[in-house]
DNA sequence: ATCGTTGCAAACGTTTTGCATAAGG
DNA sequence: CCTTATGCAAAACGTTTGCAACGAT
């Protein structure tokens, strides 16, 4: 495999000022009333597409936990082909390009692949991004938030979100500096 | 073509605060004494690779304006194929990802394809990305450089960089709003 | 019955590779 | 000369598509 995949850790320590809460118009996320699955069925309805088994199977397994993951390590997850609930790859691509549509999941990219994390409910956050590990951190911080609208705005730009990655090594991999050392990384 | 190319303009209207001067440890690009062919070619030397005619070449169309650009844009702009200075298309991968090496180049991604832009001798800097017209525009703020090191600080991060994209409708796109109004963009 | 959805296979666009030849030092 | 670099062709990568069969409404 050429890019490793990439395995998440939440550090949720608020970072500055102040709290979650009210979530920012443009660049925050949307308070919730409805469980994702309601939510994506409203969607399909909306729009006159149908609640298919597949779509409810790859939504359940999508919103049992958080983290973040990629195509590849979703399909790894699901039934393989011929077992019961065996989903093919073009409909779990097709499938999440929906849920980001719908505004369920939220995707980046990173080494070359589209990473997919939940969206809907998930209060707003950036993430680091360790370059020896490949780990993907979470951060969240509201103070970069309001500096980001109030830059925006001062450009008359009309915002509708940002990607932030902050790259550099994590602590973890920092203390463990020393140990095997394979050849020197490149930086 | 699938993903549309990414044109660039450049914003530098200073947003907030402190003049881009001295730039930081570790977000910040490094202060500059050579040019980037001599700074190349030190760094071929160092590690005992060879400075080539395609090297030499691509380093000067690379260097001799500032524009974001990929590697099919790059390509465009270079010799077909039969005529004198041609560089195949595994070459220009090649280099590009050793003037990334050598720190000449920064890249990211947009769209599936790798972005490059200037890096050495070139400040610290971001982009919004309009989603209309997918034009990527620069800006600068160094209080976002300063915030993004205060918060990898408190979470024991080694931060060695950033990308941050600021998603949304840039001001000329605005204005044009009510003109040809295709579908309804979906936010 | 209709029309959206699925799985398959095969394509796609971007980037990378193996290898024989060329050329820098 | 020795080794790295190049160009070619072909592969690899993640992702998307066309299409016939399927299934939700």
């Amino acid at each position: 495999m050429n890019s490793p995949n990439v395995s998440i850790q939440i550090s949720s320590q608020e970072t500055s000022e102040i709290p979650d809460s009210q979530a920012s118009e443009s660049l925050g996320s949307v308070p919730v009333s409805m469980s994702p699955i309601e939510r994506f069925e409203e969607y399909l309805q909306s729009r006159g597409q149908r609640n298919t088994e597949q779509r409810r199977f790859l939504i359940e397994r999508v919103f049992s936990h958080h983290e973040h993951f990629d195509a590849d390590q979703l399909m790894d997850q699901l039934p393989r082909k011929g077992s019961p609930n065996y989903v093919s790859r073009p409909t779990v691509y097709r499938t999440l390009k929906e849920f980001v549509d719908a505004g369920l999941l939220r995707s980046f990219e990173l080494n070359g692949r589209s990473v997919y994390e939940h969206d809907y409910g998930y209060p707003q956050h950036d993430h680091f991004y360790c370059t020896k590990c490949h780990k993907l951190l979470e951060f969240r911080s509201e103070a970069i938030t309001q500096l980001l609208e109030e830059i925006a705005k001062n450009h008359k730009f009309r915002a509708r979100g940002h990607r932030l990655t902050v790259n550099g090594i994590c602590d973890e991999c920092s203390k463990q500096r020393s140990r095997v050392r394979r050849s020197q990384d490149r930086v």
